[in-house]
DNA sequence: CATTTGAAAACTGCATACAGTTTGCACACG
DNA sequence: CGTGTGCAAACTGTATGCAGTTTTCAAATG
């Protein structure tokens, strides 16, 4: 394991500061989240603990927090593993971010700033020379800041907060989503039916909108899911 | 430290199961919902231990895990605090409220079982005498169970989750709410309202009376928290 | 009398130590 | 050859100790 001095310190100064438990906390859930640790994967605390060249303490301290987050399971007497939800509850967290997403398109087409408007239309037919140009990598970006705007829009810091911790949970199933052929193209379009009713205040049709979206995306996912499972 | 082994075996087994820090989450959440800790108060780790008779290593862990649910705040090198929130940010939480409340709604009404709407109509037809008789505090329970219902009616782990979870976090900031005068008869009202919704089957009904209904709640509840503030 | 300062007290962050539990393997026994 | 049993290794849960930070309070200074 490449665990020199050296990289420990250029980590605490790169990864911008906090406790050792924070940074820890960010380090594994991006771990998780990106696929770098599969779900159902076992995380013993001393492996943790020699890799980030701490003790078990935060180890164990940011082991909890990820476990209140959902990110991983935790029982007693049992390492901790990446959270591997059942197909059902997977189910249920598609349909609470459809409609999660569904409430912030509504109201941010009641309560986005003009700025915001312009930003969020400027930024969507911006991605319209990703999707021509068939760039799976820099669409998946712009799509995760595109739904950012929207969340941000709502103008609600809890419902933020709500949908942010569902789609971290939701993360490591929907990787991949736009390798599906063709889909790049269908979720620009599904984009501009979104766009075009927050431009327009046209608060339900924007909320409609996003709910189909979303719900499109959860499909192909769980497809995705649970071919690769067992 | 009074730390015999008999004390320890004996909460082991009264205090029913789960590691130490399990319960000890259980317990502050419960003193903080309830309000013997008030919004704001500090609790530092050796007084909770010495409470607990425990050490700080699982008051941390507690404490950690508290501040991920969003009940206590904590800061570098500062004690924890039981979570105070803004007042912009209290308003989105009661906002999220009535939000999640007309999606389970709405849901409910689509998805409940027959068994689930006969005994959601009975509950709600016998807390008629709770209102008659000016009950208050058999009120909120009822009131309690009867939300609740709503929320497992909607048949989604997580959006339960979810509301829940937001729920907890408002709770110290509601209490009362049935001090104001008339508000009993009202709130039976309202939930009539959503239950006769439900019982029809009309989710878009039950949806917008459920978000009525609670955005009066929030309204009541704001106003209380506010002049009780500072 | 107000303000600054500095040292001690109190508390948090992390490491280490130890106790209790689970797991895996080897050996005995049917 | 399969199965059960017991021991050892590995790991988690909790306690304790120490280092570093914040807070408090009182004395000194203007």
């Amino acid at each position: 394991m490449q665990n020199s001095p050296v990289s420990q310190i250029k980590r605490r100064q790169v990864i911008r500061a906090g406790t050792t438990v924070e940074q820890m906390v960010r380090a594994i859930a991006d771990m998780i989240v990106t696929g770098v640790l599969a779900p159902g994967e076992k995380m013993d605390e001393i492996s943790l603990a020699t890799r980030f060249d701490v003790s078990r303490t935060p180890v164990r301290e940011a082991l909890r927090e990820l476990g209140a987050m959902g990110l991983v399971d935790r029982e007693p007497n049992r390492s901790a593993v990446v959270a591997n939800v059942t197909e059902g509850y997977l189910h249920s967290m598609f349909e609470a971010m459809s409609e999660l997403e569904a409430i912030c398109a509504r109201l941010s087409a009641e309560r986005m700033t003009v700025e915001e408007r312009r930003s969020l239309e400027l930024a969507h037919r911006a991605s319209a020379k990703l999707v021509h140009a068939g760039a799976d990598e820099d669409y998946a970006a712009h799509n995760t800041e595109f739904h950012t705007r929207l969340y941000r829009g709502a103008h609600n810091d809890h419902i933020f907060e709500l949908v942010t911790q569902t789609r971290a949970r939701l993360a490591p199933f929907r990787r991949a989503q736009f390798r599906l052929p063709g889909r790049l193209a269908r979720s620009y379009d599904e984009h501009d039916v979104i766009v075009t009713a927050i431009m327009r205040g046209e608060a339900a049709a924007a909320g409609h909108a996003a709910y189909s979206h979303v719900a499109i995306v959860s499909d192909a996912s769980i497809v995705f899911a649970s071919t690769k499972r067992n």
